[in-house]
RNA sequence: GGGAGUUUAGCUCAGUUGGUUUAGAGCAUCUGCCUUACAAGCAGAGGGUCACAGGUUCGACUCCUGUAACUCCCA
């Protein structure tokens, strides 16, 4: 079959995926083998595949590819996250394209319409994997609202209720005013924006000017209730317990001091708002103050909380008024009442929702927790498992970030103001009392038990919030095989604790964290061994990949364009493990020639198919290319080696490079080239042969990397019945030393030689004679057949002396004399000698100066000693070679 | 404001307990080549006082201190 100029990866792409699948070599069962399972940080449902995927999933393929062939029985587990709020916010907004309002629909009639988004577009991300190559298992593919998963959250809700560490409180939440509800302090992210300090004077009671407070927030002012000074700031101590009237709303509040303020800050006064602000919440119970709530869920003034103040008309004309509105207002209402000092430029920030942008509400709320220091306590595990190695995160100084996090966790509000999602198993009476159980007829069962004023017929009402989407990703390693809802199965007790995470740094508590909780707490072990974190993938530019900056590249066009393998290495081969990526095209490009390079190679093999001579003529000419191969031979090995080992790291990008040089370089730049029969000749059989096994040999390495092309080739280079995709790597030990330093010999040979070919300007197709003053004759004899071929030499003498008349080229301690017909200028010959000797003798000086130290005599190492008179002695006799060449030119 | 990290060739990065021929790779650049697989290629070459300033040491890219810039996390 005549093979394309190019390689031409779709049509073959999609074949061996398809191969794959009917062979079932994706699919996992519990047998004896040893188990390697990773659990796909399931994407959300709603999602598309972007970068960031296409390089953590590429990861994950490429360790599961290498476990598979190393004999391991592989499972990789498929699966997304139903992703409460970004979810309900995208049916959201599809409803209020058809003209239906949230509120307009019963929860039932949402979630009908949620699920049916779900179906619809859920999991398109899945099957963009498969394009990528991803040999998941797909029988096993699960979802976080499956209805085991849901039944297993609930019940761990209910058994941390239990256990005493849920409760249940009115605390300071972060408020999403545009999602409305309430976030996680992780889902809260900080921006710095340009803002101002607003300068408001408070007037004393008795009209006079009394303290001037820097705010940034002034719409919050009808919330005030008291200014607070530092105890130590002389210019207020007098102000201390007195009383001031809050503008607008005229409330009288007192002075009070506190350690917690600065005095360098603003004007050193901080008027204190607990609604409003974590903070002064902080110092409100600290001093007893009420908290005053000028603001509603959406953000919008409410003038409910002010009956005690006899709002006037001023007030109330606010009412409904949007936060950021209200700000300008009351600010021009407080200049007007000329109470307004100054306004002064601020770079401040702001906690933003990861999920809508809105900027983020101190609000105070009823919301469910998790008691995290309880909860740590009985798991203290979760920290030290990360600290001692025993959970070994890639890279290692991640963590750092772990231990300081653990060590001042905070609470977890775990409830959402949400529909989609595990909805909270907790029902209220009418007197407030909580009952909490899987079913309503059990919490019925529990009012009764608990309560003698609960008739049958009392109304019990179910909370009406879901759980935090975390609060059941917590439990993926686990309930992916049913470890919760069906403990002690045959699955979990084979797949589980799993073998390798990959995850990015930012999902580090979100989500790594509380695995490690959930894994210590359900099952007594750590859900993972090994943690390797992926960096951020960014553009050329270092920015992060956003819609509104459009410079995320359409990655399925990507694979279009220059194929999955392509597309894998452009990802892989830029990316250390934790450090952020610049994704470039050109690296993809990089990929895609890569291809061809091999494709290519491919092609060279097949011309020599169809030429092969009996190895019976593999004597005299023959026994010289046997050092080809026995050379390959050991640096396959050396390579194999060095593979095992990064991986064993995880070190992939490295692994890579090693593997692309090893082929390019080794194999297509030297070996075929010595291989490589005479022009029109046909070649040895044996030589053919054994090239068509380091062939597949490679591709058995650079498998795991790009898997299609592989696959391939190593069907194309023979007729097999098995595939690359199971087949058992080769387990390398041991090379012989000698014989790779004879293969760099000969290559540094063949290119200092090429140079000064170069140099001379000789061309190509003009014959020399060689004439070679070696150290070592022998090491010669076994190379020279290749170096007289790579150099285009008509013969190859070896002399004892300088050669009258020829090019003298000085490598290392040995020297090279060209004879040429063609007439040569010796003079960029000398001025490189020249160069190279100063180069040598300074360095000889440096030596010479080291070894007359007596401290360095004395505190040296015995063999660093022996290789600094090496060195020495190595460098006097390349003075002499240079020296003597000098004189003949 | 607190903490962590980074700074090595034009770009992206290696450099594993201080000594391995006065720092390596890929990409990019330059020169010469359509040489019987590959111009998406081949053969060569050039390019770095290892951010800066001190210190420890016989010896520092490597250890310590400080400074600067950038990044991330937390408040």
């Amino acid at each position: 079959m005549e093979l394309s100029k190019n390689f031409e990866p779709q049509a073959i792409d999609d074949k061996w995926y398809k191969h794959w699948l009917d062979k079932q070599y994706f699919k996992s069962v519990p047998d004896s083998r040893e188990a390697y399972t990773i659990v796909m940080p399931p994407p959300n449902v709603t999602g598309v595949l972007h970068m960031g995927h296409a390089l953590n999933n590429t990861i994950q393929d490429i360790l599961i590819r290498r476990a598979r062939m190393e004999g391991k029985n592989t499972c990789w587990i498929p699966g997304t996250d139903h992703a409460s709020i970004a979810t309900e916010a995208k049916v959201v907004a599809m409803l209020r394209e058809r003209g239906i309002i949230k509120s307009s629909l019963t929860r039932e009639e949402f979630l009908a319409y949620a699920w049916e988004w779900k179906e619809k577009y859920g999991g398109i991300i899945l099957q963009q994997l498969k394009k990528l190559g991803c040999s998941l298992d797909w029988d096993r593919t699960a979802f976080t609202m499956d209805k085991d998963y849901y039944a297993s959250v609930v019940k761990i809700f209910i058994d941390l209720f239990n256990k005493g560490l849920i409760y249940r409180g009115k605390r300071m939440v972060n408020w999403d005013p545009v999602s409305l509800t309430a976030l996680s302090d992780e889902e809260v992210i900080f921006k710095d924006v340009d803002s101002k300090l607003y300068y408001v004077n408070y007037l004393l009671t008795d009209g006079r000017p009394g303290i001037t407070v820097a705010t940034t927030r002034p719409e919050t002012i009808l919330g005030d209730v008291a200014i607070c000074v530092s105890p130590a700031d002389e210019r207020y101590s007098s102000l201390i317990g007195k009383e001031v009237i809050v503008p607008i709303i005229n409330r009288k509040i007192p002075i009070i001091a506190d350690d917690y303020v600065t005095a360098d800050f603003g004007t050193g006064a901080l008027k204190i708002t607990p609604a409003h602000d974590k903070n002064d919440h902080t110092i409100g119970l600290k001093h007893k103050l009420k908290a005053i709530d000028t603001l509603d869920l959406s953000g919008k003034f409410t003038a409910a909380e002010l009956e005690e103040d006899h709002p006037g008309e001023q007030v109330l004309s606010y009412e409904g008024m949007d936060r950021f509105a209200l700000r300008k207002k009351i600010t021009e209402d407080i200049a007007t009442l000329g109470q307004l000092e100054k306004i002064e430029e601020y770079k401040g920030q702001v906690g933003t929702s990861e999920r809508t942008g809105a900027v983020i509400e101190s609000k105070l709320s009823m919301q469910w927790f998790i008691d995290m220091q309880a909860f740590m306590k009985k798991n203290p595990q979760s920290l030290s498992a990360v600290m001692d190695d025993s959970i070994r995160f890639h890279p290692a100084k991640a963590k750092n970030t772990y231990n300081h996090w653990l060590e001042n966790i905070k609470d977890w509000c775990i409830s959402r103001q949400l529909w989609w999602g595990q909805r909270i198993p907790a029902w209220y009476d009418t007197a407030g009392n909580i009952y909490v159980s899987e079913t309503e007829m059990e919490a019925r069962e529990q009012a009764i038990k608990r309560n003698s004023a609960f008739a049958e017929n009392s109304v019990l009402r179910q909370d009406e919030d879901v759980l935090d989407t975390w609060f059941s990703s917590w439990l993926w390693p686990m309930e992916v095989f049913k470890g919760i809802s069906n403990p002690g199965n045959e699955d979990v007790k084979y797949y589980y604790p799993t073998t390798t995470l990959v995850t990015g740094q930012d999902i580090i508590f979100f989500w790594v964290a509380r695995m490690v909780m959930a894994g210590y707490e359900y099952s007594s072990v750590a859900p993972f061994r090994d943690v390797y974190f992926t960096g951020m993938v960014r553009d050329k530019q270092g920015r992060k990949m956003s819609k509104q900056l459009g410079n995320s590249p359409d990655l399925l066009g990507l694979i279009d364009h220059y194929g999955a393998d392509a597309t894998r290495f452009g990802v892989m081969i830029a990316s250390p493990a934790g450090n952020d990526i610049l994704f470039d095209e050109s690296s993809l490009e990089q990929g895609r020639n890569f291809n061809n390079k091999l494709w290519n190679a491919l092609k060279l093999l097949k011309m020599w198919e169809g030429r092969q001579a009996a190895s019976a003529t593999a004597s005299a000419e023959g026994e010289h290319d046997l050092f080809a191969i026995r050379w390959f031979r050991q640096r396959l090995n050396q390579v194999g080696c060095e593979v095992a080992d990064l991986m064993l790291q995880f070190r992939l990008s490295e692994a890579l490079k090693v593997i692309y040089s090893l082929i390019w370089d080794d194999f297509c730049s030297w070996y075929l080239e010595w291989a490589k029969p005479g022009f029109e000749q046909p070649i040895d059989q044996l030589i053919y042969q054994t090239t068509v096994d380091f062939f597949s040999e490679l591709m058995l390495l650079l498998h795991p990397f790009m898997p299609f092309i592989t696959e391939e080739i190593y069907h194309q280079l023979e007729e097999r019945d098995d595939d690359i995709c199971n087949k058992q790597i080769i387990t390398y030990n041991g090379m012989e030393k000698d014989l790779l330093a004879t293969g760099d010999l000969l290559k540094a040979a063949v290119t200092s030689l090429r140079d000064a070919r170069n140099k001379q300007q000789l061309k190509p197709k003009e014959q020399i004679v060689l004439h070679v003053q070696a150290e070592n004759e022998n090491t010669y004899k076994t190379i020279e057949h290749l170096l007289v071929k790579q150099v285009n030499a008509s013969s190859l003498n070896y002399t004892r002396e300088a050669v009258a008349g020829s090019i003298g080229i000085v490598m290392g301690k040995d020297k090279f004399y060209i004879e040429t017909t063609s007439p040569f200028d010796s003079s960029a010959q000398k001025e490189n000698l020249v160069k190279e000797l100063n180069h040598l003798q300074s360095f000889l000086i440096a030596i010479e100066k080291k070894l007359g130290n007596q401290q360095f005599l004395q505190n040296a190492k015995p063999d660093v000693l022996m290789m600094e008179q090496k060195k020495k002695s190595d460098a006097e006799v390349k003075i002499k070679l240079i020296g003597e060449t000098l004189l003949t030119l």
